[in-house]
Formats: C-alpha cells, sequence, structure tokens
RNA sequence: GCCGCGGUGCUGGAAUCGGCAGACAGGACGGACUUAAAAUCCGUUGGGCCUAGCCCGUGUGGGUUCAAUUCCCACCCGCGGCACCA
C-alpha cells in the first residue's frame, strides 16, 4: 500500500468534521490551554503559505495539549471591517457584505483542507452585527467613564483614503495602507484616552513573555520620560512660558528658550512681539508643511527670534531671548523648551546657526570634553552652576528642580510620547458609532437595549473628502428623535476605525453566542489569559497596543479578571518567495498553500513549513525542499506499514525510541519546530538501516509523536495498524528514561585541547581509570610523545584533555 | 543618530549551563534499477596540503580559558524598529 494523501486527507477532514473531534467543553475538569492565532482580514485572494506558517504551528500546540491531558481552546474567527472591501464596492457596487462572505467561504476551504483543528462553532465575524453589539456596548463604556471624548484636533489625513488616521497608521508621513502622503487636517474626531493608561502599559510589559523586540517597541513607543516643568517669566507681561525638560541641571547653561511654532504661546505674545510679520510668516509656512517635508529637514534647524520678547531664567534672574522653532513640537511636553546649547546636540546647532551664546555647566568626571566643538550630552558634575557646582548631574536634577519648586517655580513631570488615539473614521465599512447628536442635549449615547446600531445599507460608498462618512447621506438613517428629550437630531456619522473589533475579539470566542453580555463571567475567568499568542510582528504597536488598552479597561470596569490579555506571544517569521523576496501579487511570485496541497498534501504543506527554519526566521519558500518533506513522509509511512511484519523492537530500538520522545517533547516546548522534525528524520533514517529491529511498539510511539505535525497521515496509520479509536484521543508518550540504553559512552580524548581520538567506555567511567587507558593507547601515546603532563581535565560522559 | 535582533558549507539550517563545528534537509556529483525518463535506493560532498595522515576553518581584530560558533572588548556588515520627544 502506498502513500497516498489525497485520498486518507479527505477521508479524515470529513470524519473530524462530522464527529466535532475538536470541539472544545466550556467547562470540563482538565486544565485549561488557550491557543490563539491572530485573526486574519478575509481578503480577496485568500491566504499564502506565509499565513499557514503561523496557523500550523499554533495547530501543532493545540493538537499536542489535546494529548498531554489538556482542555484546548483553539478557535478562529474574521477580523472582516476594513478598507479592501469597501474599495471594491466603490469600483463594482457590489456591497462589502457578499464580499466577504464570499472571501470568507474560500479562506475556511483554505485553512480546512489544511487540516487545521478549529473549534467551527465558536467562529466569530467582527462584522456580524451580533458581534459588533458588544464593540459599541465597549464604546459607551468608554464614553461613560470619560475615556472617549471629541474634540477638534489637527490630525493626519489621508487624501487617497479620505479618511483621519492614528499616529500609528501613518508610517514616514505615509498612509499604511495606500502609501499616500498623509497630512494634517482639523477635523472634530472621537478620540480614546489610551494616555490614561501609558504606565500601566509600561509597567505591565515586565509581567509578559513576549519577545524582547516586541516589548522594545511598545515601550519605545509609550516614550516615558521624568523630568520637570519649569517656569520662565516672560518680562513687562505677568505671562509665563513653560517649559518641560529631562536635564533640570543644566538649567544654569539655558540661554534662550524655543516654542514650537504652532503652538497658542506664541500668538499669546502677539502685542510684544515687534517682528510679528515675520513670525507670523514663519508660523504659517511651517503648518503648511507636510509630515513628510518636515521629517526631510530634520537636519538643518531655522526658527524665527520673537523680538522685544525676553524670558527670565527662574534661576539665577537672567534674561534670556526667545524663539519659535519647528524643532521644537507642539504635541509634546508643553511645546517649549529651554535651550542648553552646550549639552544638547539640537540646541547646538541652532546656537551656532543663530550665533547664540553657548555656556558649559557640566562636564565629565573622567575623560574630556569640548563644547566649542561640540555639545556634550552625557551626565556629569555641574560647573558654572552657583552652589549647584561640583553636584553630580543626577542629584543636581533633584536639588535644582527642588529648590524651583519650593519657589513655586517648578513642578516634577511625566511625559510620554504616546498620544490619545483618535478613534473616528470618515468611511463606510466599520462599527458605527452609537452617539446621537441634539442640539439641546449635546451629545447622547444610545442605550444598551438599543444596541446594536446597524450599519444601514448606501447607494454610494465613495467617501465624502468633507470629514464625514457616506453614512451623512442617508437622511432616514441618520435623523433621529433625540432619546433624552425627543426633538430633531442627528447620529454620528463616523465609524470605528479597523482596530475596533479585534481589541476585544479574544473573548468573544469564550462565549460567541452569548446575546445577555460580551463573555459570560465563568467562562471569562476559565478561560483567561490566552496562553499562547501567535502572530505577525507588524502589529507590535497597533494591535498589540490597542487591545492591551482595551483589556485594562475591561478589567477596570470588571468585565475580565486579568490585568494582560496576551501572556505568552511569538511573531511568525515571514515566508518569503524563492528569490527571498517578499510575496507578493503583483510580483506574481505568491505561493498559495492550495496549490501545495494539491500536489503533495495537506501533511506535506504543514511539515515544510515547519522544517523551513526557526519559527520566527524569514526564510524563502523552497520547492525542492517540499519535495524532501514528503519525501520523508513517504518513508515514514513504508516504515510504519512493515512494522507489522517484527514481533517486537529490540532494545537499542526501544532506547532510539525513548530518545525520540524526549527530545521532540523537549523542543516543543520550546516552540522550536525545526530540530524535532530532523528528529524524526534521523530516527527514520536509523529504523531504515535497522529494520527488523522496528516493531510495532515502537511504530505505535512514533505515529502518535508525528501527529500533531502530520495528523493525516498518522490518523490513517493508526488505524492500519488495527488501534482502536482516533489517534487524536490518545496520550502523548512519557520517555521512559530506564528504556534508554547509555552504559557506553564515546569520550572525546584530546591532548592540548585538539581532538586525537575517540574511545568508548562505561558510562559511569571515572577520571581515573580513563586517563589510565587514555595514557595507554597508542595514538594519544604518540601525542604526548614523553612530554611532561601538566594538567588533566575530564568532563563526565563527555571529554578528556591532557595537557602537556 | 538611538534601540533591538542577527552574521556558521553551494543553499535552508543544527550544535550556545564553554567540551567532537556543519546534525537534518536541499542542491551537485557518482553509482544501482529502467529500452529511456521520472520515481526509488546506495555512495561522496567545508577549504587546503607533502592525502592511511596533518593543517586551516563559525563576519573582522584582540582577550579570558586546558578548551570559544558559545563568554568579554573594539570594529565591520545585514535586517527590523524609532527618529528634532527636549
Amino acid at each position: 500500500m502506498k502513500y497516498n494523501p489525497g485520498e486518507i486527507e479527505k477521508k479524515w477532514q470529513a470524519y473530524w468534521e462530522k464527529n466535532k473531534t475538536n470541539k472544545t467543553e466550556d467547562f470540563s475538569e482538565k486544565q485549561k490551554y488557550y491557543c490563539l492565532d491572530m485573526f486574519p482580514y478575509p481578503s480577496g485572494v485568500g491566504l499564502h503559505v506565509g499565513h499557514f506558517k503561523g496557523y500550523v504551528a499554533t495547530d501543532i500546540v493545540a493538537r499536542v495539549k489535546r494529548m498531554q491531558g489538556f482542555e484546548v481552546l483553539h478557535p478562529i474567527g474574521w477580523d472582516a471591517f476594513g478598507l479592501p472591501a469597501e474599495n471594491f464596492a466603490i469600483k463594482t457596487g457590489i456591497h462589502p457584505e457578499i464580499t466577504t462572505e464570499k472571501n470568507i467561504e474560500n479562506i475556511k476551504h483554505q485553512m480546512k483542507i489544511a487540516g487545521l483543528s478549529y473549534d467551527w462553532d465558536r467562529e466569530i465575524n467582527t462584522t456580524d452585527s451580533d458581534y459588533y453589539k458588544w464593540t459599541q456596548w465597549i464604546f459607551l463604556k468608554l464614553y461613560e467613564k470619560g475615556l472617549a471624548y471629541k474634540k477638534l484636533l489637527p490630525i493626519n489625513w489621508c487624501p487617497s483614503c479620505k479618511t483621519g488616521l492614528a499616529n500609528e497608521e501613518v508610517v514616514d508621513g505615509k498612509c499604511e495602507r495606500c502609501g499616500a502622503e498623509t497630512t494634517k487636517k482639523d477635523i472634530e474626531q472621537w478620540i480614546l484616552k489610551i494616555t490614561a493608561y501609558a504606565d500601566r502599559l509600561l509597567e505591565d510589559l515586565e509581567t509578559l513573555d513576549w519577545p524582547d523586540r516586541i516589548k522594545e517597541m511598545q515601550k519605545n513607543w509609550i516614550g516615558r520620560s521624568e523630568g520637570w516643568e519649569i517656569d520662565f517669566g516672560i518680562k513687562d507681561t505677568g505671562k509665563t512660558v513653560t517649559v518641560f525638560t529631562t536635564r533640570a541641571d543644566t538649567l544654569f547653561g539655558c540661554t534662550y528658550i524655543v516654542l514650537a511654532p504652532e503652538s497658542d504661546i506664541v500668538t499669546d505674545l502677539k502685542d510684544k512681539i515687534s517682528n510679528w510679520e515675520e513670525v507670523s510668516g514663519y508660523i504659517e509656512k511651517t503648518k503648511n508643511k507636510s509630515d513628510l517635508e518636515r521629517i526631510s529637514e530634520v537636519k538643518g534647524k531655522n526658527g524665527v527670534e520673537l523680538k522685544g520678547v525676553k524670558a527670565i531664567n527662574p534661576i539665577n534672574g537672567k534674561e534670556v531671548r526667545v524663539f519659535a522653532a519647528d524643532y521644537v513640537l507642539a504635541s509634546y511636553g508643553t511645546g517649549a523648551v529651554m535651550a542648553v546649547p552646550a549639552h544638547d546636540e539640537r540646541d547646538f546647532e541652532f546656537a551656532i546657526k543663530y550665533d547664540l551664546p553657548i555656556i558649559e555647566v557640566v562636564r565629565p568626571r573622567s575623560g574630556e570634553s569640548d563644547i566649542s566643538e561640540s555639545a556634550y550630552v552625557q551626565d556629569g558634575f555641574l560647573i558654572n552652576s552657583d552652589t549647584f557646582s561640583d553636584m553630580d548631574s543626577e542629584s543636581a536634577r533633584k536639588a535644582i528642580g527642588e529648590s524651583l519648586k519650593d519657589e513655586g517655580f517648578a513642578r516634577e513631570r511625566v511625559n510620554y510620547k504616546l498620544h490619545d488615539w483618535p478613534f473616528s473614521r470618515q468611511r463606510y465599512w466599520g462599527e458605527p458609532i452609537p452617539i446621537i447628536h441634539c442640539d439641546k442635549c449635546g451629545m447622547v449615547p444610545l442605550e444598551e437595549k438599543d444596541l446594536p446600531l446597524t450599519l444601514p445599507h448606501v447607494d454610494k460608498y465613495e467617501p465624502t473628502g468633507t470629514g464625514e462618512s457616506p453614512l451623512a447621506a442617508i437622511e432616514t438613517w441618520v435623523n433621529v428623535k433625540c432619546p433624552k428629550c425627543g426633538g430633531m437630531a442627528k447620529r454620528e456619522t463616523n465609524t470605528m476605525p479597523q482596530w475596533a473589533g479585534s481589541c476585544w475579539y479574544y473573548l468573544r470566542y469564550l462565549d460567541n453566542n452569548n446575546d445577555k453580555s460580551l463573555v459570560n463571567s465563568e467562562k471569562e475567568k476559565r478561560w483567561m489569559p490566552v496562553d499562547l499568542y501567535v502572530g505577525g510582528a507588524e502589529h507590535a504597536v497597533l494591535h498589540l497596543l490597542y487591545s492591551r488598552f482595551w483589556h485594562k479597561f475591561l478589567y477596570d470596569i470588571g468585565v475580565v479578571s486579568t490585568k494582560e490579555p496576551f501572556q505568552k506571544l511569538r511573531n511568525i517569521g515571514l515566508v518569503l518567495a524563492h528569490d527571498g523576496q517578499k510575496m507578493s501579487k503583483s510580483k506574481g511570485n505568491v505561493i498559495s498553500p492550495d496549490s501545495v496541497v494539491d500536489e503533495f498534501g495537506a501533511d506535506t504543506l504543514r511539515v515544510y513549513e515547519m522544517f523551513m527554519g526557526p519559527f520566527d526566521q524569514a526564510i524563502g519558500w523552497n520547492e525542492q525542499g517540499v519535495k524532501g518533506v514528503n519525501r520523508f513522509l513517504g518513508r515514514a509511512w513504508d516504515m510504519v506499514i512493515q512494522s507489522e511484519s517484527v514481533a517486537e523492537s529490540s532494545s537499542e530500538m526501544i532506547s532510539e525510541t525513548n530518545k525520540l520522545i524526549k527530545k521532540v517533547s523537549d523542543d516543543l516546548e520550546k516552540m522550536k519546530f525545526n530540530t524535532p522534525i530532523a528528529f524524526f528524520m534521523e530516527y527514520v533514517n536509523f529504523v531504515y538501516e535497522n529494520k527488523n529491529d522496528f516493531g510495532k511498539d515502537s511504530a505505535e510511539i512514533f505515529v502518535k509523536l508525528l501527529f500533531p505535525f502530520a495528523p493525516h497521515i498518522c490518523e490513517e496509520l493508526w488505524q492500519l495498524l488495527g488501534e482502536k479509536g482516533l489517534i487524536s484521543e490518545q496520550e502523548w508518550p512519557v520517555c521512559n528514561e530506564a528504556l534508554v540504553k547509555n552504559d557506553k559512552i564515546v569520550l572525546v580524548v584530546q591532548v592540548n585541547g585538539k581532538v586525537r581520538d575517540r574511545m568508548e567506555f562505561d558510562s559511569d567511567i571515572d577520571q581515573e581509570r580513563a586517563e589510565e587507558a587514555v595514557k595507554n593507547s597508542e595514538v594519544i601515546a604518540k601525542w604526548i610523545g614523553g612530554k611532561e603532563i601538566k594538567k588533566v581535565v575530564f568532563a563526565k560522559g563527555k571529554l578528556i584533555n591532557i595537557v602537556v
């Protein structure tokens, strides 16, 4: 009988589906394990082999955990709101609902032919009104707690998608989606107060088993810095300008202050500014620059002095000049900085350009600094700083800050790079925001009983570009009675961004049909947190930050019982095309899993994706490698079939089999998938050399171990071996150390650290006897050559090194 | 510029509580089977030389050690992220 994947895979997929083999019980005696994939966007082109690398890995973990006696939750769903379906609708007039449904069908089929063991009864779809009812519910709670507010703000605007974007969605000054250059636009926006959670988002990173890289990225993105707010009085006005600094120790070196051109502080001082025309011209110029222009002008500082305005340094009462310059950002800190050219590179550059004084106030304790050449930005000890001279930078920061605080000129302050999250989009295909605007009552949230607020059908999907979504054109929908006063009112027409539905979807799998609450709290306590979360690294500061924020909020209002949603996170390395390029439709180098399944079978696809290399590394697809894996599975098939003619395994074979159990189990625990497959291959090679030693007892164990990787072939072999029940229901083998033969070992013999021989001994040999034997060996005697032995190093069971 | 990760044969990679570098796979070459091809099976495959043997070899240079791909220092290169954040 030959290995025929096409036949057996169909057979077992049908069987598993019909018998709901992979169904998860909500509550059982078993320990829980929640194994989650980042759910896909159901795009029209379907999934490629890169997506499956992640799905196969979690599927292997899920199957192993089931065999190890865990109750495993391994669900999947669809993150189906988003631009591609909407853009397709604009072009063709076909409603996104229809395209989405079709695409889901296709992807579901792809997943099923790959033998992924999802519990399909828990499928969710973010565009179902039963689902987004709860997305809207969370929004209302955020609103209720003051964490969602509407504000007129200059936000990132994509002129091509005609919608506002969050900072996280702008990459290099371009729209993350379409690549168009973004501009700033003043729009009234819904904003979520993610900054209220900045500290907790930062601190709790420590508790997570996530890749360093992702933690680091979130840390940088949150960008916490501790410092002082210091008030500079403006001479003859009674007004003050507050600056933020992390370097209060350099305050004596401040020779001017700089304001962000677009900040209100500048216009506030208009009366005092003698060159207002020049200044306002500079402000206008800055405002009209795109993000991209501003980024590209990073080098080459320029600005304008506010003539007639002088600020007073509160530490020494000295008058300093005041500038406006676009290297100071209105959106960070107070929008104003104290400039210390001797100890800040940017201030140094600016001071050189405008010929401003440079006063040195910090010197290194050891080494040299030359502030006529460049700024010295590190810590050191203070000079030219009155009574603070001679102090270390660190203590001086505190001392100077405290002394100003006592006089009412300074406050301790923590700043973040993280900004609040602009949450409204001027597009159609998203969750409607459940708010009504009434002239009399202002903003009125819908009541929970009125949810879901369903997305109405429209005739035109085209975004308006005016800051309103296409929903604004549907008068029957927009015009409503105010729930409070009964007067005429209008619905909010903006929709939620892509990320909304994915912020909490992992909770809905626990209880996907609940129409009373978001999730039953018993179920939530049973299953949270997610034990393993697998997905691409591209979501490092988007989905992963947003959903942590929502989760913490849900924790605060008592919906969830854990502080963090995803305990352990692992990233998938990209699957590249054969040439090392990224797979893309335009390059025509995309490999679809369907074609691989068609030609070689799902088990080959699965094992190859895992065998390619380390899971988190980007590696190119290699058709020959796929064939190699297929060859291996064929050999394994024949090997197991042949085992029936052998009565029982030899003790050596049993030993090898137990070693295999140990190695495969250990590596899987470490999320290593490529090395277990290498062990399987070695094992198969060994069996081929010792065919008469390989009996059914060993074959059973081999098949169990391989099952999570290649479920179809193993289920079939299990049956062919005449075993009862499904292999899916078997227990994971445990290594019996007693059966592992290790009475003989090969000792590496070195002379002066170089390998000269290998000798076989009993495994418990001690140094004395080994030394004796080694000295008597001809090969080694030759190397020692009568020289004096200085030292003998003995590593038990491994190596002996004679130093002469 | 700053932060993070990495650099091993022709290729993907294996081996890091310091202890046989190159497991496993692919490719290439040689052979068996075949009328032939595919498939399958077997063998060889880091470089060099005075070829039963020895020397060199894990980005580069140095260090620690009986022993370094593994630890330390400096540097080079690649990838990813952030980027006027005061």
